[in-house]
DNA sequence: ACTGGATCCTGACTGC
DNA sequence: TGCAGTCAGGATCCAG
């Protein structure tokens, strides 16, 4: 579910109930998930959060104090919300961060894809988090940079943009929407597009992700930020989930087809 | 170095 | 109603 402006969405909800309060307790109901969670995770109980940061898609709960902090990732269906401490836990709450003030960050994930772990030190230097492309909404990104990785790629232009060494952050929806703003057909080679649509693509990723930020992020079955609400840039989206309708820009209806095991809709007219 | 495929897991939905 | 099959927003790991 979650894909960078879900994952912003959410730490901005956060961020207030966490930064300069004392952590209470880490209560772990269930453990499996993508990963084991650590035994670790117990040395953020009794210390203060520094910061509250975003990476990727990882969230970085910083305690300097203890010199790491948590790493958290949403996976395909997790979601993080603000409760008082003692609510009664409903299905798939599987962590609360419970804070010294009585509120708790609860971790609700049907299908354990996320993950929650410790990092100790730097955190960009955490395995899952030093391999990672530029942000996309950050200067290191840019269409100059798109170009220069993609020569010589023979994969789909879209798997290429979904690839976390290449740029981070962006998913299958928004994958789409800026490979249709951008007119490039996702199943194209990465490497048989122009520097100039390159320039293109990567203004398309930027505009799509800051503008799905400022509209709560996209909620398409059960995304909720961290006060329990939707977002609402889904009734924004061009192309997603719209095969069979008429493109916004010339009619003819919208395509499916399935790259690199993922759903990905496209106008065979306004793309090429 | 790159690419495609399998995989982790639950729930919602479809069609018989 | 029930049941089997399909699909889902992520990303790692492995074989070739």
């Amino acid at each position: 579910m979650p894909e960078l402006p879900e994952v912003e969405t959410t730490l901005r909800g956060i961020a207030p109930c966490l930064e300069g309060h004392a952590i209470a307790a880490m209560v772990v109901r269930n453990s499996s998930l993508r990963w084991p969670v650590p035994a670790a995770v117990s040395r953020a109980e009794g210390q203060v959060v520094s910061a509250c940061r975003r990476r990727a898609k990882y969230l970085l709960i910083e305690i300097a104090e203890a010199g790491g902090g948590l790493l958290l990732h949403l996976g395909m269906s997790g979601s993080l919300r603000i409760c008082d401490a003692d609510d009664a836990p409903r299905k798939h709450d599987h962590v609360d961060i419970v804070m010294d003030s009585g509120l708790c960050v609860r971790f609700n994930d049907p299908r354990r894809f996320g993950a929650l772990l410790w990092w100790d030190g730097n955190p960009e230097a955490h395995e899952l988090l030093r391999d990672l492309g530029p942000e996309p909404l950050s200067n290191d990104f840019s269409g100059e940079h798109l170009w220069r990785l993609s020569r010589g790629r023979k994969g789909a232009v879209k798997s290429f943009i979904m690839d976390g060494h290449v740029v981070v952050g962006v998913g299958n929806i928004y994958a789409s929407e800026a490979l249709f703003m951008s007119g490039i057909l996702p199943s194209r080679a990465a490497g048989r597009v122009s520097a100039a649509r390159h320039e293109a693509l990567a203004a398309a990723i930027r505009d799509v992700l800051a503008h799905a930020i400022r509209r709560g992020g996209t909620t398409l079955r059960d995304f909720v930020n961290a006060e329990g609400n939707p977002g609402y840039f889904a009734q924004e989206l061009l192309v997603y989930e719209r095969e069979g309708n008429a493109c916004f820009q010339c009619g003819t209806p919208i395509r499916r087809k399935v790259i690199g095991q993922r759903s990905s809709y496209f106008c065979p007219r306004c793309q090429r």
